[in-house]
RNA sequence: CGGGGUGUAGCGCAGCCUGGUAGCGCACUUGGUUUGGGACCAAGUUGUCGCAGGUUCAAAUCCUGUCACCCCGACCA
């Protein structure tokens, strides 16, 4: 491609309001436009990069037998509906209504759509095991874009879906899909981690996430490699005595104390002089289930010091979303806010749950006396309140144990693949039925496996970027060469530019030709910028000894050789 | 959803406090000189100042409303 005739404007300077390496170097290199928060167009070179992901991909799904469809972008609501997800789903799903008044929805995942499509055509237990996928444009309302493709609200998605007769099938494919993913994101040289992970509202029970790590990713990674374990920070799990500590010695019987407008934990510790560590904390929430009518509070006790994980915490609840306690709700449930604790006499509707730090007996603890204005100093379980069946509800982070012996440590992802087994979960709700192989009626089983296309894309460029720009891996890199000539009027230099520039193109390289009238330092800034993998510059070395000067772009390594030595190392670097 | 901020040329911004006919840099066009790390000279082009209403002789500027976008938070009851 010569630039001279390509859609191509890098500039200087964008804005400093985002705080992505990916998104403004994609910016500054002319490769992304935006429309509206979460909305892009991808731009010719971004284009590129995406189609090649998208064949790396394809390449190592159709490998292992699995089949590409297309589903459609908009939704008939009566899908969602048939799952029960049109009200699970939220705001996120966006929802519009048709000309004669139907509702529909703009896909923010296909497992309804591909349930359909299964059951409308799949006859027979023989027809088992199949798995589908397809490569589409998703939309999903986030609360809040950011990050330019790595969080956009419109995005490009690889979604798969497989259907089985047996869980032990189902875990063939689920396998395959792991490894399939692992030889993707290595094609594209990143560096990775794969964790277990929470399976939201996607329900089911195994669950995997790919990482591509990222100093500043958006999710922490806790993992232990002596023990091979790794998670999501919000799910990492905590055994039972990770944070058991010693009482604090005081003894003693309960003692009730005034703490007058004491109701932050940092209050107590200045007035009382306790530690954060010896105190119990209550973090209550609202639990609001889509269409049911009345929100129900739970409560949470917790040692002072530890932050609770929602995520872990919505294990333990059926369904519904969590919100902050309201002052209505708590009053109407009789909860005295700021001075909540462990009680022998529990409210009526609220659900309690106790995280595994509070299961100490013996320890005194400072706590809510559930009275306003007061206390329990003394508190001790077994005696003053009974923790039934602690659970594991505290946030884990770098540091905290992860068995008698280990302690977790810490990174930094961008998720870019989620694989989760589904269950029946889908078929069920959705009435899939097949004629099974002993003639009676069977109900397959379900897995599915994302990959963020367009995020993945991004967060090759937030992981290998310096100072000078992008670095593009070579499996998806938009070109492989960059050939600058560097002055278009010298006419021995142009003609040997252009002359390279076909020959190299009979070879099947991907050549991005700047026969632009630039200076040489306007090429060369755009070059590096823009990140292919090897810059080759006709130049000044030509015109003098006629030699070529080549640039790896990993390192900027410059060498200068002659056009054959030139034309193997592009040979043995990119093919 | 709560708090904060910003909307002025294609991009990045100043002007607003203290109302008086719209400015800077980059980019772009034309001509000339340059040609190895984002050149220089000269002459140009580009705006319903987010939108609506109000105050005023007069509004980018003051007031009200509204929309869009951005940032922080939505674990410590």
């Amino acid at each position: 491609m010569k630039i001279s005739k390509y859609f191509y404007f890098t500039s200087k300077s964008v804005s400093q309001e985002d705080e992505a390496i990916s998104y403004k170097l994609m910016l500054r290199a002319g490769m992304l436009l935006k429309h509206g928060a979460g909305l892009y167009s991808y731009l010719p070179m971004a284009q590129k990069a995406l189609e090649k992901v998208k064949r790396v991909i394809r390449e190592e799904l159709d490998r292992d037998g699995n089949v590409e469809l297309l589903m459609p972008f908009v939704q008939p609501a009566a899908l969602w509906k048939e799952s029960g997800r049109w009200e699970d789903m939220g705001p996120e799903m966006a929802r519009f209504k048709d000309r004669k008044k139907n509702d529909y929805a703009l896909s923010p995942t296909h497992e309804e759509v591909i349930t359909d499509v299964f059951r409308s055509q799949a006859k027979s237990y023989k027809d088992l095991p199949i798995s589908l996928y397809q490569i589409a444009t998703k939309f999903r309302d986030e609360p809040r874009p950011r990050f330019g493709l790595l969080r956009g609200r419109e995005f490009i998605m690889k979604d798969g879906y497989s259907f089985h007769e047996t869980q032990e099938c189902l875990q063939k494919t689920y396998d395959a899909y792991f490894k399939a993913y692992c030889r993707i994101v290595e094609r594209l040289g990143l560096k990775y981690r794969v964790v277990q992970a929470d399976t939201g509202n996607m329900g089911g029970s195994m669950s995997h996430e790919f990482h591509v790590l990222a100093e500043r990713g958006e999710d922490e990674i806790l993992f232990c490699d002596a023990i091979g374990l790794a998670a999501n920070a919000e799910m990492a799990p905590l055994p039972k005595n990770a944070h058991f500590t010693k009482s604090n010695g005081t003894g003693g019987g309960v003692e009730k104390v005034g703490t007058p407008g004491a109701t932050k934990l940092e209050d107590l510790e200045r007035t009382l002089k306790v530690s954060m560590v010896d105190m119990i904390k209550s973090v209550a929430y609202e639990l609001v289930v889509p269409g049911v009518g009345e929100s129900r509070p739970v409560v949470v006790f917790i040692r002072g010091d530890l932050p609770v994980s929602e995520t872990k915490l919505k294990k333990y609840l059926d369904r519904g979303e969590l919100r902050p306690l309201s002052v209505d709700t708590a009053k109407k449930f009789g909860l005295t806010l700021g001075f909540m604790g462990p009680s022998n006499s529990p409210k009526t509707g609220v659900i309690y749950l106790f995280d595994h730090s509070l299961s100490q007996p013996g320890k005194f603890w400072v706590s809510g006396a559930n009275e306003t204005d007061f206390h329990f100093k003394n508190f001790q379980e077994g005696r003053d309140f009974q923790v039934h069946e602690s659970k594991d509800l505290a946030l884990a982070k770098k540091g905290d144990r992860c068995d008698e012996t280990n302690v977790y440590e810490s990174a930094r992802g961008i998720e870019i693949g989620h694989i989760f087994q589904l269950g029946k979960k889908y078929t069920e709700a959705m009435k899939v039925s097949l004629h099974g192989s002993d003639g009676k009626p069977m109900v397959p089983t379900m897995g599915c496996y994302g990959i963020g296309v367009s995020r993945l894309m991004a967060s090759a460029i937030e992981q290998n970027n310096d100072e000078r720009g992008m670095i593009w891996p070579k499996a998806i890199a938009p070109y492989q060469v960059h050939l600058i000539c560097s002055n278009m009027k010298n006419d021995a230099i142009r003609q040997a530019a252009e002359a390279f520039y076909g020959e190299l193109g009979e070879m099947g390289f991907e050549v991005l030709f700047d026969d632009r009238e630039l200076q040489f330092g306007a090429k060369i800034t755009d070059a590096e910028l823009c990140g292919m993998p090897i810059i080759v510059v006709i130049g000044n070395a030509f015109a003098s000894s006629g030699q070529f000067e080549v640039i790896i772009r990993q390192g900027l390594i410059k060498q200068q050789l002659g056009k054959e030595a030139t034309v193997s190392l592009l040979k043995s670097t990119l093919l």
